[in-house]
DNA sequence: CACATCTATGGGAAGGTTCCCAGTCTTTTT
DNA sequence: AAAAAGACTGGGAACCTTCCCATAGATGTG
């Protein structure tokens, strides 16, 4: 069990092997033009005596700290920790590491970390803003790679967004291929423009399929459980009980679905749920939550490597995956033939 | 809007201010014995310049980093989330950020994760060791504060964890006074000694209680719903249906409750359900899981003022938070005065 | 053979801060 | 009045690396 020495540094790993500091760094940073014995002779010392090259030391001098910044609303949101999750997991084979930090929905809190991660001089950051007017995001003369829907306001960043308006499609297609007619509406209060962008997919759909959606139910409430129970609480009272409900994220069609069972309705026999987000607590409530599922690992995996290529250099594009439907239990079974698909 | 000059450095600020950089340094860290003249003066020229510090070579100087690392198994695993999230919530009030580490249960890659921190020359790690034998813990000489089951192996370090003894007598208890006899275990297989220090649990209790244990059914399982179903299911194609499940923890129970439906039995009717943990996902299933909830928030809070305590030079001791009930809907109503409760 | 090119190495400087020590000037103590 | 203590400031060294430039020998080219 060789002991770790504390100050060993990259002098002494030169004085033990007879070489100077500037062929060991070499070495050791993979440089090119190196003869096989000051290569052997490195690595010897190096196992013999546990040395370890001081990161900052390094990042001090090279300008990189290889680390990278993860900037979202909430880590006990099962979508966002899946987005980590995806990050994380493609960071690790980079030998890079992440800095999450939570806004909780908090501007203010935002632009603490923000100014923090610019401070700690990550290499990098992968955001997903929750201002609405982040307008001095660019001034951060940072690689940064967007996540999100915010990502359409910043046309000129590289960013990785799910597609919102392929996946309402897919969910509003779903919901009339069970003869169901336009459902209502739960979106989230902490992101405006989020959920605007999901009531003008709403519109566009409509307008494709020539539905009249001049009479849209839509009701906001906070982006969790409580919020989509209420939200749909306060639907309940003031209309008649609808068809379909249609959340625009997993944790408020749940809350939904309590809404129901609290009316005593039933799910999908009455009213059917359909939620927005794929996460896996959807899995296990009786009926299971049907929803639109957003390739959330990917998106950290996607946004982690164009981050990368940024950091590098390179442009690094704008990005949008396709979402997908899991089928589960709170729709009523297809009685309609699928739609052909549109063409744009 | 003052743009961010890119090479201000603190000799800079110096020059415009006409005092001395290490007059500068003072005032930026706080340092005493400072003239009104010098902080006013210094304010000015930062304020007017934007300077900030460079905590790169702040840290190479001071050894400090203002970084601390959490590894934990799993981010997506929503008790570790709220776990980071506590931690989190901590330390963004000391200005100190959380390096997150998901080792996914693989010892190996928790290793790597061990060497990346130490590489990285963070202040101090928050560490739940997935590896049982973690032997050469001790040999970081960093300050390190261990969550979760596994501290108990390490009696010399600090640490935080809940009571599992007091949470399993507590479920137990429960479980007693709704006149269901001793539950069939599902523990999970990825922390053996996790898995161990319940079932030990579980003897302790009974032994107090004057309860025969010899024939304990114990299943284990995968650390995730299916899991859980498969463990249960198997316990059904071997066994007699048992009145109660007690899972060792929630995402195992939802399975086990998946597996019951699967078989047309009813929970809580023909088979009670207690989980542990408390996580967010068992409150909307139908009915919701009743569970021994542990203080995730707590325990990265906690976690992360005692790291703190450590870095600073503090002892830091070990701490045990007591384990909640949540009575929700899987068991069925008491029918027994609860046992008065138990003098050690 | 003279010259250019390539390979391998070494030494000094730089990166931006904090820490230590010394020094000045003012105030208190004996 | 002399000495000691305190308040405030400045300059050099240190933290540990990588980067740049110079050098020496080996190899190739006309």
């Amino acid at each position: 069990m060789t002991k770790r020495p504390q100050n060993m540094t990259i002098l002494d790993v030169a004085r033990l092997s007879g070489l100077s500091k500037s062929t060991v760094s070499r070495v050791l940073s993979g440089a090119p033009n190196i003869s096989e014995n000051a290569k052997k002779k490195v690595a010897e010392i190096v196992a013999e005596t546990g040395y370890q090259r001081n990161e900052i030391a390094r990042s001090l001098r090279s300008g990189r700290t290889g680390v990278v910044a993860l900037v979202i609303p909430d880590i006990a949101n099962p979508f966002w920790a899946d987005v980590a999750r995806g990050a994380q997991d493609a960071a690790v084979n980079e030998g890079t590491s992440i800095l999450i930090f939570s806004s909780d929905w908090d501007p203010v809190r935002e632009k603490q970390h923000l100014q923090a991660l610019v401070k700690s001089r990550v290499d990098g950051a992968i955001i997903n803003p929750v201002r609405d007017g982040l307008e001095d995001i660019e001034q951060f003369n940072l690689p940064i790679v967007l996540i999100g829907s915010s990502a359409s306001r910043f046309p000129d960043m590289a960013s990785v967004s799910s597609d919102i308006e392929q996946g309402v499609a897919l969910g509003l297609d779903r919901l009339a291929s069970s003869g169901l007619g336009l459902p209502v509406f739960l979106v989230g209060d902490n992101e405006r423009s989020a959920s605007e962008r999901f009531l003008q997919a709403v519109r566009r759909w409509a307008a494709k399929r020539n539905v009249d959606c001049s009479g849209l139910i839509v009701e906001n409430g906070e982006y969790n459980v409580d919020g989509g129970r209420a939200a749909l609480e306060r639907i309940l009272a003031t209309h008649a009980v609808p068809r379909a409900v249609f959340a625009a994220n997993d944790l408020m069609a749940l809350g939904a679905m309590q809404a129901l069972r609290n009316k005593g309705l039933s799910c999908p026999d009455d009213v059917a749920v359909l939620g927005f987000d794929g996460i896996a607590a959807g899995e296990v409530t009786t009926p299971a939550l049907t929803t639109v599922a957003k390739p959330s690992r990917q998106i950290g995996d996607e946004a982690f490597r164009l981050l990368m290529q940024r950091i590098e250099g390179g442009q690094g594009d704008r990005m949008t995956l396709p979402c997908t439907l899991y089928e589960r239990g709170t729709l009523p079974a297809r009685v309609n033939e699928p739609q052909p698909a549109l063409m744009d």
